[in-house]
DNA sequence: TCTTGCCTTGGAGTCGACTCAAAGGTTTAT
DNA sequence: ATAAACCTTTGAGTCGACTCCAAGGCAAGA
C-alpha cells in the first residue's frame, strides 16, 4: 500500500486533504514524498505519522505540541530523552482529561437516569 | 454560600471572571441575580449550573449545546423529554470521546514504554 | 483531443471560544 | 475623603485550527 494520494488518505482517515495539506504545512507530520507531478505519495510511515497526529489530536493535544515533538524526532537519536519526556508530559495530561471526562459523563449519566425515573410529571428543578 | 461575587466563583472554579461574564451573556448559563449595585451575586443554585458548564465544556461539550439546554430549561417542565433526549445524545458524544482518549492514551503508553527501554543507544524508527 | 476530476500552492477567510480594553460606577481600607 | 480594588457594559481583538478560494498543472476516460 505505497501510493495512496491525498484523496485516499483523507478517506482512510476521515480527516480532509486541507487539513492533511495544513498538518504538513505546519510541521505537525513530517514532509511527504511527492511523485515526478508533484502529487504527495503517501507511503505506510507517512500513514504511520497520520495515524498519530490524528489520534494526538483527538486526544486533545495542540499542534503545537505535535510540531515540538517533530522538530526533535528530525533532530535524530540526540533528542530520544527529550521525546520521552515529551511523550510523558503528554500521557500525564490526557491521563487527567480521561478522569475530567469520566467525572463528567458520572454527572451526565446521574442526571439522565434521574430524568429517566421522572421524565413524567416530574417538577423541574434546578439541574433535573 | 449565597453571596459569592463573580472573583469568587472565579477562584472556586478556576474559571476566569471574563468567562463567566461571557458564558451568561451568551446564554450557556441562566442569567445571575444582582445586588443594589448590579453586581452579580451568586446562589446555590447558579453555582450548581456553573458547575455543569465547566464539567461540559472540559468534556468538550461545545457552547451551542449549553446553549440549547438552558433554552429548553427556560421554557419549563414541557422540555423535559427534549432535555433528556439532549442529555443522552451529549453522553453519547462524550463515551465516544472517552474511548478515543483511551486509545491515544493507549498508544502514547506503548511508545512511552518503548522509549523506556531503549532510550540509550536506541537508532530511531518511527513513531519511536 | 477534449473534458472531467484530482492535484498543486499561496493566501485569505471563518469559526468557536474566549480575552482584553475603555469608560465609568461602587466598596473598602487607610 | 481619597486611593485602591472591585464591579459593570459594550465592543473590539486574539488565538488555534482549520477551511476555502483562485489560478493553474497533471491524468484518465470517452
Amino acid at each position: 500500500m505505497g501510493i495512496m494520494k491525498i484523496k485516499e488518505v483523507s478517506a482512510k482517515f476521515n480527516v480532509p486533504a486541507d487539513t492533511l495539506r495544513y498538518w504538513e504545512r505546519v510541521g505537525a507530520i513530517p514532509p511527504v514524498n511527492r511523485n515526478a507531478a508533484g502529487y504527495r505519495d503517501y507511503d505506510d510511515e507517512d500513514i504511520d505519522w497520520i495515524t498519530f497526529a490524528k489520534c494526538m489530536r483527538e486526544a486533545g493535544v495542540s499542534i503545537e505540541y505535535l510540531i515540538e515533538y517533530i522538530t526533535l524526532f528530525k533532530q535524530g537519536d540526540a533528542t530520544l530523552q527529550a521525546r520521552k519526556d515529551l511523550l510523558h508530559e503528554q500521557l500525564d495530561t490526557i491521563a487527567q482529561r480521561l478522569h475530567e471526562i469520566q467525572h463528567t459523563y458520572d454527572l451526565i449519566k446521574d442526571k439522565a437516569d434521574h430524568y429517566e425515573a421522572h421524565v413524567e410529571g416530574y417538577r423541574g428543578k434546578l439541574l433535573q
